[in-house]
RNA sequence: GUCCCGUUCGUCUAGAGGCCUAGGACUCCGCCCUUUCACGGCGGCAACAGGGGUUCGACUCCCCUACGGGACGCCA
C-alpha cells in the first residue's frame, strides 16, 4: 500500500499561492467567477499571489474567443492576477517529460484497449456495481499484434485509501479500490486534465488549490498522482455549486450565467463581487462588503458546505446600494459605457456625478438610469400619455405659467434656491404643492414620476427648463382651443 | 447502480452543547416620512428534513431514513 501521510505533515510556510484554471469552452459564468474570487479573495487576504491558469488540453472543445471572453470577464470584474495567463498547450512538453519519468518509474503503463473494448468493460462492471477500467493492461509490457495507439494510464493503489482534510468539506475518505487507473495521456500524446493539472499546480507552487465540488472526487486520484511523483499536495479548498432556482445546477435555462451578460444588464462589477461572495460565504451578519473589506476578511472557514442558490432580487438590491454609494470612478464609468451604448450623448448636459446624484435612488441597473436619464441629454418625443391626460387640463395653465414666470426671473439656479422660489410660488397662489409640482414635472421630464422638480430644474439647467414649460403651456392652450 | 458531499425562514445566511422565546439580509405585507416616483426609518409574516441515540441539557455530537447535489470519459 502506498501511503500519503508522509506527505501531510508540517503546515506549509512559504507564501499562499492560488489560482484560477477555467477552461476555455465559453465565457465565464458566474459560478465560475464565484470560485475566481475565493482564490483571489484568499490570496489577497493572506499576502499571496493569485495566478490564471488556461486550461486547454482538450482542443477540439477551446477556442480563442473564450479565452478572450473569460480574460475580459476577469478584468471587468477586477479580479486581477500577479501570473498569467498560462496555456497548458505551451506545457506539453513538460507534460511529457513527466509521463516519461513515470513510465519509466512504474506509476503509468501504456493501454492499448481500444475504445470498443472500454465500453463494454464499463457496462459489465456496471452491472456488478463497479466502474471505469478494469485494469486490463496493467501488466502487458509489449504492444498487442494490431494494437492502436496506446493512451496512458496512471497506476493508481489497488489498496488502501486516501485521505486528506478539504478545508471547507472536512476530512475524505477514499478507498483506493474505488479509483480508476484513469487515462493520463491519450493516443495522440495530449495530457488530461486530471493528470495536468497536478503537473502544473505542482510547478507552479501553488500552495491552495481552490475550486469547485464538482472536483472533489478527482482529488483522490490526483493526491496520488503527487505520491507518485514524490511531490507534496497542496491543500485543497472545494466550494459548493451554485444552483438554480429549480435546484439544478445553474446554466443558461436559468437566465444570465454570463459574468458580462449582467454587465449588460446594468450590474455594477463590485456588485456582483459582493454578491456572489456572500453566496456561500459569511462573515457573521455583514452583507455588505467593500473591495478592501472583502480583501481584508475573507477566510476559507466561512465557507459553506452546502451548495446555494442564486438570487436575482437579492443581486439587485445589493446593486442598488452599490449604485448610491459605490466608489465614483467604477460607478461612473459603467454609466459611461452604458451611455455609449443607448447612444446617449451626454456632452451637452449635467455631469456624470450630478445625474447620478439624481437618479441612483430611482433605479436599481446603470442600465435603467441610463434610461431614465435620457431626458436630460435629449428632448423628449412625447408626454406620457396617462399623464398627459389627467395633468395637462386647463387648470395647470395658471399655476404652471406663474411657475415660468417666477423662474424668468430667477439668477440663483442651484437647487436649493430653486426649492425656495418653487415653495413661494404655492404659496402665492394658495394651493397644495402637487398643483404646481405635477404639471411642472411632467412639463420637465415628460412623465409623471420623476427626481423633485428643484433638482431636476438644477440639472436641466435655465434654457431646457423654460423651453420645456413653454412647449407644455403650448399643449394645455392647444387642448383648450380644442378640447379632444 | 457504485462512491463522495450536503440538509436552519421561499432565498442567502448567523449559530462551534445551555447565550435560542433560533438572530440578520433579500422578497412580501403594514405604518411613518413625502410635491410624484423612489430612498430612508419602524414593524410584521416565515425555518432547525424525519426518526433514533449520547447528555442534566441538543440547531449544535453519533447512527439510520428521506431528499438534494456531485463524480464515475482518450471532458474539465
Amino acid at each position: 500500500m502506498v501511503s500519503c501521510d508522509a506527505f501531510f505533515g508540517p503546515l506549509k510556510t512559504m507564501a499562499v499561492r492560488t489560482r484560477f484554471a477555467p477552461s476555455p469552452t465559453g465565457y465565464l459564468h458566474v459560478g465560475g467567477a464565484r470560485t475566481a474570487l475565493f482564490a483571489y479573495l484568499y490570496a489577497r487576504r493572506h499576502g499571496g499571489q493569485f495566478v490564471l491558469r488556461v486550461e486547454d488540453t482538450d482542443r477540439e472543445r477551446s477556442t480563442e474567443a473564450s479565452v478572450q471572453a473569460i480574460l475580459d470577464g476577469m478584468a471587468w470584474l477586477g479580479l486581477d492576477y500577479d501570473e498569467g495567463p498560462v496555456f497548458q498547450t505551451d506545457r506539453f512538453d513538460r507534460y511529457r517529460e513527466v509521463l516519461d519519468g513515470m513510465l519509466e518509474a512504474g506509476t503509468a503503463y501504456y493501454c492499448y484497449c481500444t475504445p470498443e473494448r472500454l465500453t463494454q468493460v464499463r457496462e459489465a462492471r456496471k452491472a456488478e456495481g463497479l466502474t471505469g477500467y478494469d485494469g486490463h493492461c496493467r501488466d502487458v509490457t509489449e504492444p498487442p499484434p494490431g494494437a492502436p495507439a496506446p493512451v496512458i494510464r496512471f497506476r493508481n493503489p489497488l489498496d488502501g485509501e486516501v485521505r486528506f482534510k478539504d478545508a471547507v468539506k472536512g476530512e475524505i475518505v477514499k478507498e483506493n479500490r474505488v479509483l480508476n487507473d484513469f487515462v493520463m495521456a491519450r493516443s495522440d500524446g495530449t495530457p488530461t486534465y486530471n493528470f495536468a493539472v497536478v503537473v502544473d499546480d505542482m510547478d507552479m507552487g501553488i500552495t491552495h488549490v481552490i475550486r469547485g465540488d464538482d472536483h472533489l472526487d478527482n482529488t483522490s486520484s490526483q493526491i496520488n498522482v503527487y505520491c507518485a511523483l514524490g511531490a507534496e499536495p497542496p491543500a485543497f479548498a472545494h466550494v459548493p455549486m451554485i444552483l438554480g432556482h429549480d435546484g439544478q445546477r445553474l446554466s443558461k435555462r436559468h437566465g444570465a450565467v454570463s459574468v458580462m451578460q449582467y454587465r449588460d444588464e446594468g450590474y455594477l462589477p463590485h456588485a456582483l463581487l459582493n454578491y456572489l461572495v456572500r453566496l456561500g460565504w459569511s462573515h457573521g451578519d455583514q452583507e455588505v462588503f467593500t473591495a478592501d473589506e472583502m480583501r481584508e476578511l475573507f477566510d476559507l472557514s466561512g465557507a459553506n458546505r452546502a451548495p446555494s442558490t442564486f438570487n436575482p432580487e437579492k443581486l439587485v438590491w445589493i446593486n442598488q446600494h452599490w449604485l448610491q454609494h459605490g466608489e465614483a470612478s467604477e460607478v461612473e464609468a459603467e454609466m459611461a459605457w452604458h451611455f455609449e451604448r443607448l447612444s446617449i450623448d451626454t456632452s451637452g448636459g449635467p455631469s456624470l456625478a450630478a445625474v447620478r446624484a439624481l437618479l441612483c435612488e430611482r433605479a436599481t441597473t446603470v442600465a435603467d438610469l441610463a434610461e431614465q436619464a435620457r431626458f436630460l441629454f435629449e428632448e423628449f418625443e412625447a408626454y406620457d400619455e396617462k399623464a398627459a391626460k389627467k395633468t395637462f387640463r386647463p387648470v395647470a395653465e395658471a399655476p404652471l405659467a406663474a411657475t415660468r414666470a417666477a423662474l424668468a426671473d430667477q439668477d440663483d439656479w442651484s437647487a436649493e434656491a430653486l426649492a425656495v422660489l418653487l415653495q413661494q410660488v404655492v404659496d402665492k397662489l394658495g394651493v397644495g404643492f402637487g398643483k404646481v409640482g405635477q404639471p411642472l414635472r411632467l412639463a420637465l421630464t415628460g412623465r409623471p414620476a420623476a427626481p423633485a422638480n428643484d433638482a431636476v430644474l438644477a440639472a436641466l439647467g435655465r434654457e431646457r427648463s423654460l423651453a420645456r414649460i413653454d412647449r407644455a403651456l403650448a399643449v394645455i392652450a392647444a387642448r383648450r382651443e380644442a378640447p379632444a
